[in-house]
RNA sequence: UGGGGCGUCGUCAAGUGGUAAGACACGGGUUUUUGGUACCCGCAUACGGAGGUUCGAAUCCUCCCGCCCCAGCCA
C-alpha cells in the first residue's frame, strides 16, 4: 500500500483545509468552533451533520466546540427544546464540557455594542412602519431609498434607543437599523434591522428586555465574544457574510472569526425542514417528534439507530458547497454495518404459519445450541427450545414455488436453523382455501442442522417453538414519503400529496424466541433473515414485547423475485 | 446586463496543470446452517457546453448553458 489514498478514515474537506492553513500560517494555534441551534424545535439528522462537523473538528484539532443556543427570538423559543437539544448532542457522543452558552447571556454586551454603533453614526432608530421599510428596501434589481429617519443625530438616536429598551414604545413602532448602504446590490446591506421591540418574556431573561437583537447582529458578536475561530454555517448565509464582517469591523470586539458556509444535508425520501417537521407532529401525521419515522435525532434514537452509525454516516457524506441529495441507502448501510458486528442474533417469526412435525414425539422438548453472533465468537451461544409444533414465516412456504425458490414447498426438504431437516408432506387449508397449517416430517439424524451423509440442503429457515413462543407486536417502517426528492414536488402539490400510506405496518401476532421477551430496551438485536430490531423504549415489556424494525437485512431474494416479475 | 454561490459516474465525493481516488447503489462470482456477513470482479477515454493557452487542462483564460440562495421587525 504505497498509495497516497490509503487512509480514507480521516475526513478531509475544504473546511479542514482552511483550518490546516490557518494553523500553518500561525493565524491560529487553537481552534474553537460552535454549534448554534435555535431552541425552537427538535434536532434532525441535518443538524447531526453539523454537530459531527463542528465537534469533530474540535476533537481532531485538540480544540473545543461550544454549544450555543441562538435564543434571540422569545416568540418562538422554548425551554423544552433546549433540554431535547442537549440530550441529542450528548447522545450523538459529543461533550461541550463547560462551554454551554446562550446568545441571551450577551444581551447586555450586545446592547453596549449597539450603542457603540450609534455613537459612530452607524446605526439609527427607524420609525417607519414595517410596510414602509419594505418599500424603501427596493427590489432585487432596483436600489433602495434612504429613510427619512436615517440622519437623526447621535444624541437623538441614543435617547430613542434607550427608550426602546425601557419599553416606552409598542411592538412595531420603531426599530434600530444599521446605517450601511441602501443602494447595495446585497439586500442584507440595505440598512438591516438589528434590534426590534418584542414584549414577550424570554425563557431565560424573563421580562428584563423588551428589545431583542436580530440574528445578524447577535451571531457574529457572540462568536467574537467566545473567541470562535471558524464559524461554520449553511449556504443560505453566504449573502450574510459581508454583514457578519461589517459588524465585527465596526465594533470593538476581541477578535474576528471567519464565517465558512457548507451545503446542508438533503436525504432522499426525507423532509428536512423544522417547520414541516413541526407540521407533521401538529397534524398528528406522526406520533410526536420521536416517532421512529421522523428524521429527528430522537426519532432515529427510538427507531434504534446507533450514534456510531450516524457519526459514520456524517463522515461518509462529506462536506462541500454544492447542493446535494444523499441516498437513504447510505444511512441504512451505516447502521447495518455497525449492527452486524454488535447485535445478537435471535429467531422471530413475524407472520407465522403453524408447522406440525408429525414424527416428532408429542411431549418432547429439546434445547438446541444457537450462536449469538457469527461475527463475534466471544458473544457465545444460547439454548433454544424445540418441540413438535413450531411456527415458520408464512412466505417461507410456497405451494407452487417459482424457479430458484429454495425454501419450503410440498415434498421439499429444508433446514430449520440449528435444529433439524424437515420435509413438507401435507398442506392443510380452511374452507376458503387459506393455508392454515403444514405437516412435515423431520430427519432425526439431522440434529443441529447437518447430517452424517453431508447432503446439501439449500434453504435454511428460522422458526420458533409454538409452546415456548413469546407473542409480540412488531412495527415495520418505511419512508414517510413516496418522493425521493421532496424539493422537487409538482406544482400545486405539497408534502401531504406524497405521504406513504405504508410508512407504518403493525404486526400483532408475531411469535418470538422466548429470550426476546427479556431484553434491555437498549439492546438492538437481529432477527435472523429479517432485519435489525430494537425494543420500543416506551412500550416494551416482558409481558408484551414491542419491537421497532430499525432496518431490514439486505434481501437478495426480494431482488430476484422483483426482477422475475419484471421479466414476465 | 441586481448580487452571492454551485456544476466530476445513478447518489455522495477526492482532485488545486502531468494524464479521473474512494464510498453507497447497481451487475456478476466465491464462501456460507442468516438468499445475511466476508471476499473477488465489473461499473466516468471522461469532468455542464463551446472555443482558447500549453508538450500536456477537470484544474488557467473567454463566452455560453443549467441549478440553488437573497426583497422577515425569522434563524
Amino acid at each position: 500500500m504505497s498509495d497516497k489514498n490509503q487512509d480514507n478514515t480521516k475526513p478531509t474537506n475544504f473546511i479542514r483545509a482552511i483550518i490546516d492553513k490557518d494553523l500553518e500560517t500561525g493565524k491560529h494555534d487553537y481552534i474553537i468552533t460552535r454549534f448554534p441551534p435555535e431552541p425552537n424545535g427538535y434536532l434532525h439528522i441535518g443538524h447531526a451533520k453539523s454537530i459531527c462537523l463542528n465537534f469533530g473538528i474540535a476533537r481532531d484539532y485538540n480544540g473545543r466546540c461550544h454549544l450555543r443556543f441562538d435564543d434571540t427570538n422569545p416568540m418562538k423559543e422554548e425551554m423544552e427544546y433546549i433540554e431535547s437539544i442537549k440530550q441529542d448532542v450528548k447522545w450523538l457522543g459529543f461533550d461541550w464540557g463547560e462551554h454551554e452558552y446562550h446568545a441571551s447571556d450577551y444581551f447586555d454586551q450586545l446592547y453596549q455594542y449597539a450603542i457603540e454603533l450609534i455613537k459612530k453614526s452607524k446605526a439609527y432608530v427607524e420609525h417607519s412602519t414595517q410596510e414602509e421599510i419594505r418599500q424603501m428596501r427596493g427590489t432585487l434589481k432596483e436600489p433602495g431609498k434612504e429613510s427619512p429617519y436615517r440622519n437623526r443625530t447621535v444624541e437623538e438616536n441614543l435617547d430613542l434607543f434607550e427608550r426602546m429598551r425601557d419599553g416606552e414604545f409598542d411592538e412595531g413602532e420603531c426599530v434600530l437599523r444599521a446605517r450601511i448602504d441602501m443602494a447595495s446590490p446585497n439586500l442584507n446591506m440595505r440598512d438591516p434591522v438589528i434590534y426590534r421591540i418584542l414584549k414577550a418574556p424570554h425563557p431565560r431573561t424573563g421580562k428584563k428586555w423588551s428589545i431583542y437583537p436580530m440574528y445578524d447582529f447577535a451571531h457574529g458578536i457572540s462568536d467574537a465574544i467566545e473567541g470562535i475561530t471558524h464559524s461554520i454555517c449553511t449556504l443560505e448565509f453566504e449573502d450574510h457574510r459581508p454583514l457578519y464582517d461589517w459588524f465585527l469591523d465596526q465594533v470593538s470586539v476581541p477578535c474576528h472569526p471567519q464565517q465558512i458556509e457548507f451545503a446542508r444535508l438533503n436525504l432522499s425520501y426525507t423532509l428536512m425542514s423544522k417547520r414541516k417537521l413541526l407540521q407533521l407532529v401538529r397534524e398528528k401525521i406522526v406520533d410526536g417528534w420521536d416517532d421512529p419515522r421522523m428524521p429527528t435525532v430522537s426519532g432515529l434514537r427510538r427507531r434504534g439507530y446507533t450514534p456510531e452509525s450516524i457519526r459514520d454516516f456524517s463522515d461518509r457524506i462529506g462536506v462541500a458547497k454544492r447542493d446535494s441529495m444523499v441516498d437513504l441507502a447510505l444511512l441504512e448501510y451505516c447502521v447495518r454495518e455497525d449492527l452486524n458486528k454488535r447485535a445478537r442474533r435471535y429467531m422471530g417469526v413475524l407472520d407465522p404459519i403453524k408447522v406440525v412435525i408429525t414424527n416428532y414425539p408429542e411431549d418432547k422438548v429439546e434445547m438446541l445450541k444457537a450462536v449469538n453472533n457469527p461475527e463475534d465468537e466471544s458473544m457465545g451461544t444460547r439454548q433454544v427450545p424445540f418441540s413438535r409444533v413450531i411456527y415458520i414465516e408464512r412466505d417461507d412456504f410456497k405451494e407452487d414455488p417459482p424457479k430458484k425458490f429454495f425454501r419450503l414447498s410440498p415434498g421439499k426438504e429444508v433446514r430449520l436453523r440449528y435444529a433439524y431437516y424437515i420435509t413438507c408432506v401435507e398442506v392443510i387449508k380452511d374452507e376458503e382455501d387459506n393455508i392454515v397449517e403444514l405437516h412435515c416430517t423431520f430427519d432425526p439424524k439431522s440434529r443441529g442442522g447437518f447430517t452424517p451423509d453431508r447432503r446439501r440442503v439449500k434453504g435454511t429457515l428460522h422458526w420458533v417453538s409454538a409452546q415456548h413462543a413469546a407473542e409480540a407486536t412488531v412495527r415495520l417502517y418505511e419512508p414517510l414519503f413516496t418522493l425521493a426528492d421532496l424539493n422537487d414536488m409538482e406544482e400545486d402539490k405539497d408534502f401531504h400529496d406524497y405521504l406513504n400510506p405504508d410508512s407504518l405496518t403493525v404486526l400483532e401476532n408475531c411469535q418470538l424466541e422466548p429470550a426476546l421477551a427479556d431484553l434491555d430496551t437498549s439492546d438492538r438485536v437481529q432477527f435472523e433473515r429479517k432485519g435489525y430490531f430494537v425494543p420500543d423504549h416506551k412500550e416494551y415489556s416482558s409481558e408484551k414485547p414491542v419491537f421497532n424494525r430499525i432496518v431490514t437485512l439486505r434481501d437478495t431474494w426480494a431482488k430476484i423475485e422483483k426482477s422475475m416479475k419484471k421479466g414476465e
